[in-house]
DNA sequence: TACAATAGTTGCAATATTCAACTAATTTGT
DNA sequence: ACAAATTAGTTGAATATTGCAACTATTGTA
């Protein structure tokens, strides 16, 4: 399996070091400037990405539930997150961002795809062109 | 800035859940059936590619030396990895794998590349060319 | 109604992580 | 040549993270 070889090999050339990159970047703003972990931004992040309750977070973070547990409640100590308990199903407890958590998030994400763009812009349009439709077919096999 | 902008939502899309789930596979096989945690899988992977003293492990995977002395400390114990003083500078020491540590990372490599081979293969040959070379110019502006 | 299942939290013990101090070897500036 | 600075690595002690198990509270089910 010649071609197959090459793609594994391109994968993990390339795979591994670009995340690593993007996410020391992450953690660089998310930690140096507003004193969040890696752990916390990601449950912010996955909050806003609708993953709204303490089991959802540990089950896309690969976490626990009692760290998932206890992520949440630094976030919700410095005001970045609520827990609102669901009227129907007094079990569920519902996460969601406070305005002061939406800024944090924006203004990581904002730093970090400035850095991102900087990298994307030395393709030519051709190239960034063949390089989303290629990781759309990335994607596609991993779902 | 529209083209940018899809290629920099693609990335977003693509690059961190596609390495989450081989972080994953990796962590499952690496630690289930043999017990190493991922950065004790990390610092021999790293050593396997020169990365062979605390420091340079360190730098590369981001954790202090302390860390990684101790880490490194953990795979002697194993017997997967040997500590060997430099005899011209005696400050360094040089790590190096073991036969049995050669044979741990290649089995996790191996059932990790068999479980990535199998989604890979789910692209046609053209479409394998097409993500290969696109992940090279990924690679290129991130280096 | 009793029993099981689900969501979440917390106590506790085991690990992991960091900071600072330390040893040892080498390099540098004078 | 030699004191001071630098580099590589290790260790002690304080702290933080983690996972397991036990716990409360709520809902579903036989």
């Amino acid at each position: 399996m010649p071609e197959g070889d090459s793609l594994i090999e391109r994968f993990w050339e390339t795979v591994p070091p670009v995340w690593r990159q993007t996410r020391a970047q992450i953690r660089m703003v998310a930690h140096e400037r507003f004193g969040l972990t890696v752990e916390q931004f990601q449950a912010l992040r996955r909050i806003r990405h609708g993953h709204n309750s303490v089991s959802a977070l540990a089950e896309e973070g690969r976490l626990s539930r009692s760290q998932a547990s206890r992520v949440v409640d630094a976030l919700v100590r410095r005001g970045l997150v609520t827990r609102l308990t669901d009227a129907k199903d007094r079990r569920h407890v519902h996460l969601s961002l406070t305005e002061s958590g939406k800024q944090v998030l924006s203004a990581v994400f904002a730093e970090t795809e400035a850095w991102l763009a900087k990298r994307l812009q030395l393709l030519s349009k051709d190239e960034s062109e063949q390089v989303a439709a290629a990781l759309s077919l990335l994607r596609r096999v991993f779902d």
